[in-house]
DNA sequence: GATCGGATTGAGCAACTGCTCAAAGCGTAG
DNA sequence: CTACGCTTTGAGCAGTTGCTCAATCCGATC
């Protein structure tokens, strides 16, 4: 994209399509991850959906493991920026309930958690993988125990909730509830939760109206 | 084991090795599959658990795919005994609670949840395999289901919460932790979510209390 | 036009996979 | 002792995997 005309002597710019190549790899990654699985997701695969060689992929990144990561970052960073949307548009619980109900409807859509869950139960036993792998979730939980943290700020149920471990079981129950969904192909009463959720939310924010925002 | 002295003219009986051969790989395939993941549970390394030729696999199974989910029978079978005296055992709900947690390190210790969430993870990307899956997860559900009816029978949250949607968030929630607790090898979240857990319901039990039992 | 260097390709290797099949082992019935 | 049949084995096949390496392409520099 970008044509950055750079120092000549050594690496005089940056090769055309390197870049672009790069991409390709990383959003044929995801694909591969999200509609084939970790054990499907394999170089040939990946570089089929890319549209080249396999080749490039030890070029570009080294391994395939790497270029696993690469498309676990490109996940979480679209992702990030939805869910703070999400957090920074509820006003109340009850508004967050909502959202988060929408979001998970987009995120089975789009296969976005699939690609976590996949690259979450490989790096159990991948051992160089593991610690990758675990850096790039905990900052899910510390998001999502900020979220929390502002969200119950001034309910009631605040001091019986701490925000780290309820962000904890929100992190587990997602993944587990995208895992189930997958599975039985019926995300209904993951639903019907997260509307659960909406209700028993708007029951605390009758308790907390007034004292926030 | 049993030896039945059976009809003679056609299989004449069990011959004596074979119910051992088969539960010897149903051990080693649930080891396996424990230790090196749904990946490295690969009919070789199956079979040098179970201490015999990998041909055995598909001459008493057929495929590793069935040996698979006989080791997910195994396991389920094992653990279903377990969860039910945790259910019966307890009286109240701060009493489930801390059952919940003990069982839970025990999953945790000795791996079965792991079994649960490679079969999961594996399946969803293997048509043959899924349907099998989610048809021995359900009776998972169920089962928490009616626990979660019992217990909460009396309880002023049983309006708030129906059993079947609890259920099926307590399957999912287990599912998350075991994942988070093995990715980071460090199980306290979960533990003291179960902590809270045991907090919140003792403060239910007051108002139940006189109810029930 | 010649040269240079990063980007790309094709071919191939060693290891592994699920699975098949003919041959052998071996306890038991006759 | 022989013969039968279930059980077990060894060898092997076709396919896939991650990865390597020499050879090529091609745009930019001289």
């Amino acid at each position: 994209m970008a044509k950055a005309g750079g120092k000549r002597s050594i690496t005089p710019s940056r090769s055309p399509s390197s870049a672009e190549t790069r991409a390709a790899l990383v959003t044929g990654a995801v694909a591969a991850l999200r509609e084939e699985g970790f054990a499907g997701a394999s170089a040939r695969e990946i570089a089929r959906r890319a549209g080249c060689h396999q080749s490039l992929i030890f070029y570009h990144f080294g391994s395939v493991a790497k270029l696993h990561l690469a498309a676990l970052d490109a996940v979480s960073a679209a992702r990030h920026a939805r869910y703070q949307a999400m957090v920074d548009e509820s006003e109340n619980l009850g508004d967050l309930a909502r959202a988060a109900r929408a979001v998970f409807d987009e995120d089975l859509d789009q296969g976005h958690v699939t690609v976590l869950v996949e690259m979450i139960a490989a790096a159990q036993f991948t051992p160089e993988l593991r610690p990758e792998v675990a850096a790039r979730i905990r900052p899910w939980r510390a998001f999502a125990a900020d979220s929390v943290r502002e969200a119950l700020a001034g309910s009631p149920a605040a001091r019986l909730l701490p925000p780290e471990e309820v962000a904890h079981a929100v992190v587990a129950l997602y993944l587990g509830l995208e895992m189930l969904a997958n599975l039985e192909g019926d995300r209904a009463p993951a639903l019907a939760l997260f509307d659960r959720a909406g209700k028993v939310a708007s029951l605390l924010d009758i308790f907390t109206r007034g004292r926030k925002t």
